[in-house]
RNA sequence: GGCCCCAUCGUCUAGGGGACCAGGACGCGGCCCUCUCAAGGCCGAAACGGGGGUUCGAAUCCCCCUGGGGCCA
């Protein structure tokens, strides 16, 4: 009955159309986005269509802010979509919330054809029902109360209220299988199953019943879903077949896990798309990433451009396992990339920064040209360190505002008697040369340790602390030309102060 | 509680009966480079959850257990 899709069967000749389908309550989850690039890897690879509907039934935690911003991190990490809410198409709309009449007009064919029934039961008793079943440690399972009521008896209760409209499943009466592109064939006996809602006493649909209709309406060939999903299938396989309907075919993924290995949350750290794009990361590293979580193209390699991604995309080859989300490492991949741009293309990471330098309050808009050329020259100076947009802060804060020490680096270096006097010795020479660029900064301070009979190291460490305020850093000739003699002699002076 | 899914280094994974005393990457440790850090180079520690089978042979196939995860308006 459900086997028309099979394993090994290439995609045949419908078109293929994927969709993401979110809801709007919040900001784009890595979970989502993750889900969203492998519908849209799919869809691109087969030369099909990416769609995206917004599933905002939940009119209480769905806002119009969450879904620009939504629509807005996937057209930042570059996954166009051919149809959805802001761009229309041949299918929609492309809003549950617009769809009602849809949910209506086959929810009616449903129980038209026996395949649904009227449900009189309220939430309240339901919920009990449910607490005494947990109380006892039975299946939550719905008791069938209203599902074979007499008219006389509905014609009764009809009167006192709405009925909710519940799907008839757990007579069913043969076993249910899911033929999944990633996990094969899923059996599922409906003896387990329940009759569940499909549509509220006010009227709003319910998940299963909603995606079900829209994935139809809307031809979906695939759907690429989360394996939480899984156990929804059988129940949305009955509705297709009542309908009358061809199912498309399914693949769910894995959970993406947190390092806790429960279902990533926010406790653990950043979990939003937007997050990371604050934190200045780059939108294909974060894609080349996505692709190593439940997928390897090849073996013994973690770089690929976007194409070599869409050409190597094969929904068979995805694992059955659910990953943990590892931040380290793609820190490490966006540092890849980073790297990669400063010597191709040096303005992204320059934009990466500023936006980063923009939110951290430390320049303001409109940036002045000057201001722009002063931010290339500290993200020319820091070069590779910067692994992420906001790295700028910490390895180069100082260069836009003043310095902080930090208390270990203060106490190592500055915090010795002789380091005062040679701070004012080495502002002394520095004030009496001219310009202060890489040559003049080294001939100085080289040429001050060689008249103690130091070693230059001992002149350096001291400086870079009272100049930057940390240990670690760019080189100290080229950090000191760029901040320029005013700016260094003061620092000099003023940590003199401090220390000792 | 019921049903379903999953299981290789700390993490992402390669592996689909002999090519594996298990390969790559992140992270971690050491060394080199060096004014520090970062990057880079070299080296290293680190895994087949347990128990039964099948087989001449199992990380790879089957079963059980254990563990983790998901669904049950």
């Amino acid at each position: 009955m459900y086997t028309k899709t099979g394993l090994e069967s290439e995609v045949n000749a419908v078109p293929v159309r994927t969709r993401y389908a979110g809801s709007p309550t919040g900001l784009l989850h890595v979970g989502g986005a993750w889900a969203a690039f492998f519908n849209w890897l799919f869809a691109r690879h087969h030369g099909g269509a990416f769609i995206i509907r917004v599933e905002d039934t939940d009119r209480t935690r769905s806002t119009e802010e969450s879904e620009r911003a939504i629509l807005e991190d996937l057209r930042w990490l570059g996954l166009e979509w051919d149809e959805g809410p802001d761009r229309g198409g041949a299918y929609g709309p492309y809003r549950q919330t617009e769809r009602f009449a849809l949910y209506a007009r086959y929810a009616h064919a449903l129980l038209e054809r026996g395949a649904a029934y009227e449900c009189y039961c309220t939430p309240e008793e339901l919920e009990a029902e449910r607490q005494r079943a947990r109380a006892r440690q039975l299946p939550q399972r719905y008791s069938g109360r209203c599902r074979d009521l007499s008219a006389a008896q509905r014609a009764a209760l009809a009167a006192q209220r709405r009925p909710a409209i519940r799907l008839r499943l757990a007579d069913f009466g043969r076993a249910i299988a899911v033929w999944d592109l990633i996990r094969g064939r899923v059996e599922f006996s409906p003896q387990h199953l329940d009759d569940y809602i499909i549509i509220r006493s006010d009227g709003t649909p319910l998940y299963n019943f909603a995606n079900v209709v829209d994935d139809h309406l809307m031809a979906i060939s695939h759907v690429i879903r989360g394996a939480e999903h899984l156990s929804n299938t059988p129940k949305q396989l009955v509705i297709y077949e009542a309908l009358g309907w061809t199912p498309p075919q399914f693949a769910h993924l894995p959970v993406i896990l947190g390092t806790d290995r429960k279902k990533l949350s926010k406790r653990l750290g950043d979990t939003a798309v937007r997050d990371y794009r604050r934190r200045g990361y780059l939108p294909e590293a974060l894609l080349n990433f996505f692709a190593l979580m439940g997928w390897y193209p090849e073996e013994d390699r973690e770089i690929y451009s976007l194409e070599e991604l869409v050409a190597r995309f094969r929904i068979e080859d995805l694992g059955k396992a659910s990953p943990v989300f590892d931040p380290a490492k793609l820190t490490w991949m966006n540092g890849v990339y980073m790297r990669r741009a400063l010597e191709t293309d040096p303005g992204r990471v320059v934009q990466v920064c500023l936006a980063v330098l923009l939110a951290e309050g430390l320049l303001a808009e409109p940036v002045a040209p000057e201001q722009r050329a002063y931010v290339e020259q500290v993200v020319r100076v820091l070069g590779d360190r910067l692994k992420v947009g906001e790295d700028i802060l910490t390895y180069g804060d100082f260069f836009f505002r003043e310095v902080t020490f930090d208390p270990a680096a203060e106490q190592q270096y500055l915090r010795r008697p002789e380091v005062r006097e040679l701070l004012r010795a080495l502002a002394d020479r520095l004030e009496r040369d001219g310009a202060l660029n890489h040559a003049a900064a080294e001939a100085a301070v080289r040429g001050l340790a060689q008249e103690r009979g130091i070693h230059s190291r001992e002149v350096i460490h001291p400086a870079r602390v009272a100049l930057t305020g940390k240990t670690a850093g760019p080189g100290l000739f080229e950090l000191m030309e760029l901040l320029g003699r005013p700016r260094v002699v003061a620092r000099l002076r003023a940590a003199a102060e401090r220390a000792g």
